[in-house]
DNA sequence: AACCAGGATCGAG
DNA sequence: CTCGATCCTGGTT
């Protein structure tokens, strides 16, 4: 049992949206059965703050990725009744910080709805894991994020690698001369058309690749705008700006525990680089950034959490 | 090696 | 004067 439920901030570029021995199969049905079928996502208690269609549709499958283990209340039998046992809405989420398994952080003092606050908090993780796997297999594979650019290489490669990461037959041979563009205009049917039996899967990847790479797009312009506002930003606004854009920033900040004011820093160097970016700095990195963070110390507007962690900090007063 | 704490200095506003 | 950038020393993980 100790194979499965990998260290997640601290897994192996290799391993891709999903380790292949452990959690293959049944994250291939969830895969299927939860993004592949967006018209009866309606698994949410509340709905989503984003206009993004496709990226709730996926937060379920790939939350099961992510934990094979303790995601019983999606688990369905392996095969078995995969439409009709559709899953109930997520009675308490399992705690979800990436590292510190055993005391971890107090979610949500308690009352209010603590699904939606845990649910939040999965979502901004799960958004996160999720393109920064999409980006490591960029990398990878040499491709841009946005399928509507690929080549027909390009989607070859695509092919290939997810069919490998997800034991799919081989089926390259069927969408041989296709562009990019014109994959991400095939229907679900087309795909299955295509290829009888894998086609589902593929396209419902693929959709996670679309509505993916549209979030990134809204990164990257928004990191450019938004300071044409005038004055100076304050970096503490700078990173509650961040926070509030989960979809877009999740892999770099995210909260940690919301209600608290609670963050964590995943990726120093590119909220660094942001925050360079918004200031016109190009030196900054996270030295100097957490340099600023820890003058907020005695100005009691950050400070660190009681249990102290790396890269997490607190709001001392949060909304 | 990366993170953390905090002193010192400097320039912009 | 405030705020943040930069640099630095030294400690911790």
């Amino acid at each position: 049992m100790g194979s499965a439920s990998p260290g997640l901030s601290s897994v192996p570029p290799g391993r891709l949206l999903l380790p292949p021995d452990t959690a293959s199969r049944t994250g291939l049905e969830k895969a299927a059965a939860g993004a592949a079928g967006p018209e009866r996502r309606d698994w949410s208690p509340s709905p989503p703050a984003t206009p993004e269609q496709g990226l709730s549709a996926f937060y379920l499958s790939y939350f099961d990725m992510l934990y094979p283990e303790d995601s019983s209340w999606a688990a369905k039998g392996p095969g078995a009744s995969t439409r009709e046992g559709r899953p109930e809405e997520p009675e308490q989420c399992p705690v979800i910080d990436s590292q510190a398994p055993g005391g971890s952080l107090d979610l949500v003092p308690g009352g209010l709805s603590l699904e939606e606050h845990s649910l939040e908090q999965v979502q901004s993780m799960v958004v996160g894991e999720v393109l920064k796997d999409i980006e490591t297999a960029c990398k990878l594979l040499n491709i841009t994020a946005d399928p509507v650019d690929w080549s027909p290489g390009n989607v070859q490669k695509w092919l290939l690698w997810t069919e490998h990461q997800y034991r799919l037959p081989p089926v390259g041979k069927a969408f041989q001369e296709l562009g990019g563009k014109e994959l991400c205009a095939m229907s679900e049917e087309q795909f299955r058309q295509r290829s009888p039996l894998g086609g589902d899967v593929l396209h419902a990847h693929l959709d996670i690749w679309k509505s993916a790479s549209t979030s990134e797009d809204s990164w990257a312009d928004s990191e450019v705008d938004s300071s044409c506002s005038g004055q100076p930003i304050h970096l503490w606004q700078f990173l509650k700006e961040l926070l509030l854009k989960p979809h877009s920033y999740g892999r770099f900040i995210r909260w940690l525990n919301k209600e608290k004011g609670i963050f964590k820093i995943e990726d120093s160097a590119q909220v660094a680089r942001l925050w360079g970016i918004r200031k016109n700095r190009p030196a900054m990195n996270y030295d100097k950034l957490s340099r600023s963070i820890r003058q907020y110390y005695k100005k009691g507007i950050i400070r660190k959490p009681d249990i102290s962690q790396r890269l997490v900090y607190q709001f001392v007063h949060p909304i």
